[in-house]
DNA sequence: AAAACGGGGGC
DNA sequence: GCCCCAGTTTT
């Protein structure tokens, strides 16, 4: 029964590893692979900063917030004005103050002041999407997932990994698709892939190092 | 499925 | 000035 699917997997998907491989050795200078786990909350916090922000500015922000506030107790004993006053500079500062305060105030009363290390409970938290989850499970407590962000998803339809209309779609296609060993690299790599070369528009194709074997589907 | 939330930085 | 940005929630 497995090695039929295996089978049909390899036949249709053949071009899937070199492209991923090829794409990692040509950025494996421009990011620094987890190597330890960081504190879960502050996973938490960093991310919901960092929707729609530059990695930057969320760097920034949540250095500064971390030096005032840095558990859920702390963080929820913050007014919202305050909490408000700490993220600007970050955009949405008011809907994330918002959601920070209110997702410690779960953790506090739901979880005994700990992360919950399960992806259902962490995706009832408020401001907490399958991305954001998705990046505690993996960065917060060295689970295996696949992040999936604007870039993974727009990078895997061009390049034809992947056919799929939205970010979840794309995440169960790859978690089916792409070796589980694979799935820290991807992540990271896409995202660079994204921002320097396969960029939304104008993508720089000539200095692409898979380009003879993207499929250059349009979203 | 589409709109709303939103300030900051690059050009 | 104009456009984009490691999304999520609400309509």
């Amino acid at each position: 029964m497995n090695i039929r699917i295996i089978t049909q997997n390899n036949t249709a998907n053949k071009q899937i590893l070199p492209i991923i491989r090829t794409l990692i050795k040509f950025h494996k200078d421009s990011y620094t692979p987890v190597s330890r786990q960081a504190d879960p909350y502050k996973v938490l916090v960093s991310c919901i900063i960092s929707q729609r922000t530059r990695d930057e500015q969320t760097d920034k922000v949540s250095a500064r917030l971390f030096n005032v506030a840095s558990t859920p107790a702390e963080m929820a004993e913050l007014p919202v004005r305050r909490l408000e006053k700490l993220l600007v500079g970050a955009g949405f500062y008011r809907t994330k103050a918002r959601h920070i305060i209110a997702a410690s105030k779960i953790l506090l009363e739901q979880h005994g002041g700990k992360m919950p290390d399960e992806f259902d409970e962490l995706m009832k938290l408020p401001g907490v999407g399958r991305k954001t989850a998705n990046i505690v499970m993996v960065f917060g407590f060295g689970r295996p997932a696949i992040p999936v962000d604007t870039h993974v998803h727009r990078i895997s339809n061009r390049l034809g990994i992947v056919r799929t209309k939205t970010p979840e779609e794309t995440e169960f296609a790859l978690i089916k698709i792409v070796p589980r060993r694979y799935w820290l690299a991807l992540n990271a790599v896409m995202v660079r892939h994204g921002q320097t070369i396969c960029r939304p528009v104008s993508p720089k194709c000539p200095e692409c190092p898979a380009e003879r074997m993207c499929m250059k589907r349009n979203l």
